[in-house]
DNA sequence: TCGAAATTCGAACAACTGTTCGAACCCCAT
DNA sequence: ATGGGGTTCGAACAGTTGTTCGAATTTCGA
């Protein structure tokens, strides 16, 4: 890896690491500066700006997220364990990137213009890819529902960054059995089961 | 209601508003003048600064969803239905009160010093209030995934400023009916007659 | 060793921020 | 009508912000 791969890497994860604890807006320039151990104007020698230093925080975040995704899907069959795995990975994967995932959940209306309309093209696939897979778990649920089913499991899964702590009691595998226990045993199979269908 | 009452309840309300549009940071005291009609020095004959305003919007928000949270707790008997009826005013209040619960939401850590202390403190008191119900419907789990249980439905609960359209198909009961359905059918259900726990 | 390209950074700028202050205004009991 | 307290606001201030620029420094192949 070249020299300024390295150090452009190691600005955006320092960058990630400030704007999770003290927020997009708060974060000054100066701020990353001390962080990453730059000068202030040495940054802009690898980034256009600070806009430019959260959009490759959240597109390379991002991009990690759909790629497990689609492999964390592509191993099992039944649906049911397809979306236990979706689950799985999504939880697993924010505990083990707090900082970026809680840059991505929580600094989503923080870029503007061309750069916002493209994570959010980005979000709109992975929201998709969850809904398809809801219809496969449970195909007699109306539509809305589904929707609304989805959004409710990725607000389970993205809230973890307001109270989660890695060095806690519960670690993320099991928070992940639990999340998949809540929603499957609630969603998909509540119908049959238990409020009888 | 005196004049000075109004106007102070009508800026907490316009600024609610735009806080909840524009994020706290990204909203300037001269965006506050002009979305609540008055002028900039003239604000600061009703509040002290904006993070006063902040914080006067978050607690007063935050008193009524108690106040609100203990009475739809006291009517119901059965632990199951009581938890129901929690999950049943949080949905329906959030829904009811968008830009405040954005607020209150999504500006968690945006207040500083005391003011960040003392809503925080309101905050647990409502984790533990949960807490303690989740403790009634579930006596057999362990503390760790009851906790982490509870904040998962808060996730489920909160998330909302994120995607729910009130002008869209679904009604804020049906969603608080779903997102009941998911919570207890896989958390207090789903051990003894999915899982056979 | 040499020189050009890559990289760093001190210093400054222009714009914007929350806040203050004193004068003006309005309302109403006297 | 009039005086005083409650209320409004134009104007300005001091501090902070993201960004720029040109010069200094480092790197490295020839």
């Amino acid at each position: 890896m070249r020299p300024y791969d390295e150090r452009l890497e190691h600005l955006l994860a320092r960058a990630a690491k400030v704007f999770a604890e003290k927020g997009y807006h708060s974060t000054t320039m100066r701020d990353l500066a001390a962080a990453s151990g730059m000068s202030l104007a040495g940054m802009y020698y690898y980034v256009r700006g600070k806009e430019e230093l959260l959009a490759l925080v959240q597109e390379r975040c991002f991009a990690r997220v759909l790629a497990g995704a689609e492999q964390a899907m592509a191993v099992a069959g039944d649906p049911v364990e397809r979306l236990q795995g979706f689950i799985r990975h999504h939880v697993t994967f924010f505990a083990a990137n707090l900082a970026e995932m809680k840059v991505l959940s929580h600094e989503a209306n923080s870029l503007t213009g061309e750069r916002h309309r493209k994570v959010n093209a980005i979000k709109r696939r992975y929201v998709d890819m969850l809904e398809r897979l809801l219809k496969d778990v449970a195909p007699e649920e109306p539509r809305a529902e589904r929707s609304a089913a989805a959004y409710a499991l990725f607000g389970m899964m993205n809230w973890i960054y307001n109270w989660y702590d890695p060095a806690g009691e519960i670690d993320s595998d099991r928070l992940a059995g639990l999340i998949a226990r809540i929603f499957v045993g609630g969603f998909a199979e509540a119908r049959s089961t238990v409020q009888g269908g």
